[in-house]
DNA sequence: GTTAGCACTCGACAAAATAGAGTGCTAACA
DNA sequence: TGTTAGCACTCTATTTTGTCGAGTGCTAAC
């Protein structure tokens, strides 16, 4: 048995229709439905061919069909439409990016809300990696005895820090000494080089600061990875207005999944390879997403992907609404990230 | 009619009994409770007088009492014991405070896990002010052409950073020279009183970089106010255990409420003139957290007071508990802030 | 002042009845 | 051979009805 042009037409519309409404559609309401002049008995009829093809299953005997998991990959692969923005949709994102953006997590917040608020799905935005930045200014500010703060800036404005501790026969001066000798040196080199260009170049001299410097290098090394805590996420209440979700155990699982943000940040990591990327249902590797669908993207500074941010929703999920959606962000993020970012 | 010994012996058995069981409590109930020798008859009477006096309240006719805001209001300022943390509840705080510290937003997060954690409700806490803060170092580092990243450390710790426009004229050098040039001059200056001063020292000097120093000045006034999205937040979906919100709709009102932080950085803000605040359903101004009961405490480095964290839950809470771990909670938090922050 | 007794109220829950949407199958039709 | 009308059947969701039990207020007696 073959998926010939008819029994595609009809999943479509299926599928279409399911996305809308959530409840199992039945043959009769696909017969009415324009474009195609079938009766619901051969309606029926083809509807039990997808069912054994596997693109379509039955809650119970006698309720209508719901598209599966491999329906949606059909879909998305192959039939949807990419949807275009309105004119409020546009002017809903631009208010949320036009707010004072000067520092990088209010950008990945304001994305966060602007996603979330345009698809009524829940958002997650990540952190920019800092790996492929490239070093522009160390500092390191004695706080009180013993202690220091080492400040990292990098190319694209990102200011990392963490608190170190100091030997006590350091001084100020030296401490200072220090920060422009690091600066100076390391000046524009990748962050994700500088552990390993330190051991190397600076193993001779120095060496009775040995410990400290290594101390330095490994807060720069930690920071340069984005951490749990910087995934944004806005619109986790969204779900609770989509009838999968009106049972409390399941909002509940949900909810919990996607407030201890460690799971959405592995994943939007491992998303940050891929330009897009749509995952759907049982393709997540999680349990508690089995029946979510995931769709996310990357933006990048010039060439480079700094991180990845992303829509988790329902299967049933307006696919080709959230990748324009993703699609539109993506390029203003980028802009942003590459351009704006400033204090007007 | 007044509130004798043994009026308020049963109004505390019942409100006792309510946090726990969340169900209307009855006569025969309070009769049985070891203490009184009180057949239900009385015990009945007595309520009916306390339902008078504006304690309790009555879902329908024939079901128990529940506890008025009243009540509770009563209850915590008279007859509530203090719970003593067990060895469990205290170790379970020490494990998420003894995590890799490094910087202040990490232990926010740390510190609203654990709340939320051993009390089961839902916890928010906020960022220092960095008003009471003084000043340790200013640099603004170039990043390209006409746009600097301004970064603050004061001396707690606490960096900051926006970034701002450049006049094409300044050159690196004078960038450099005016980092260092304000960093000597306000030195241990306060925070709030930076811009005040500038202004006033300044007015001389460098006049023709006035509206350069101008915009530093705004984005550090801008940075010293903590912002919304520096409220960390933790089991938000705590409450969807609790049977006052087993409706989906309360859940939802109430999810959406806490999840833009705005309304909980206000009322942290509000609450971070006092020590302790304990505000109990309608006492609330916002209609969201009607019926809710909020229990706020500060942190401090020193004497100062630094900002504020609590805990929000059902006006069914358990205050003994829940004012027993923040009086231990903002002792540890004080002490980290003021000595222990650092990389171990 | 306290208590036993009693009639009454009301919600929670379960069982039964009903309606309705949708199916699969069969037989007839083009 | 593909399409369609018709029909019996299945299953859920909703409503209705009945029952149970917890709790109350009131009264009269102790």
């Amino acid at each position: 048995m073959e998926l010939d042009a008819r029994k595609l037409g009809i999943l479509k519309a299926i599928i279409d229709e399911y996305i809308l409404s959530a409840s199992p559609v039945g043959s009769r309401s696909i017969s009415k439905h324009e474009g195609f002049s079938l009766s619901s008995a051969t309606i029926r009829n083809e509807m039990a061919d997808l069912e054994e093809l596997g693109y379509l299953e039955q809650p119970h005997t006698s309720a209508g069909r719901v598209p599966s998991d491999k329906a949606y990959r059909l879909y998305v692969d192959q039939m949807m439409q990419k949807a275009t923005l309105s004119d409020d949709e546009v002017k809903l994102i631009r208010a949320h990016m036009s707010a004072k953006l000067d520092e990088v997590e209010t950008v990945m917040q304001q994305t966060a809300h602007a996603l979330s608020a345009v698809t009524h799905y829940t958002a997650m935005v990540m952190s920019p990696m800092l790996a492929a930045n490239r070093l522009r200014h160390i500092q390191i500010v004695p706080l009180r005895e013993g202690r220091a703060l080492v400040v990292i800036v990098t190319t694209a404005g990102f200011a990392r820090d963490a608190v170190i501790r100091v030997p006590e026969e350091i001084t100020t001066s030296e401490l200072e000494r220090i920060s422009r000798m690091l600066t100076e040196r390391f000046y524009d080199c990748r962050m994700d080089h500088i552990a390993e260009r330190v051991s190397r170049e600076m193993a001779g001299e120095l060496s009775d600061r040995k410990a400290f410097l290594c101390s330095i290098v490994e807060a720069i090394e930690r920071k340069i990875e984005p951490e749990t805590q910087n995934v944004q996420l806005s619109g986790a209440t969204n779900i609770l207005h989509y009838p999968e979700y009106s049972d409390v155990n399941k909002a509940k699982s949900f909810l919990a999944a996607v407030e201890g943000r460690s799971l959405l940040y592995d994943l939007l990591k491992r998303a940050s390879k891929l330009e897009f990327s749509i995952t759907i249902g049982a393709e997540n590797q999680d349990e508690l997403l089995k029946d979510c669908s995931i769709v996310t993207a990357t933006y990048q500074i010039g060439d480079e992907p700094l991180g990845s941010f992303g829509i988790i929703g329902p299967t049933r999920m307006n696919y080709g609404k959230v990748i324009s959606v993703l699609e539109f962000m993506r390029m203003s993020l980028s802009e942003i990230m590459t351009n704006e970012l400033d204090d007007e």
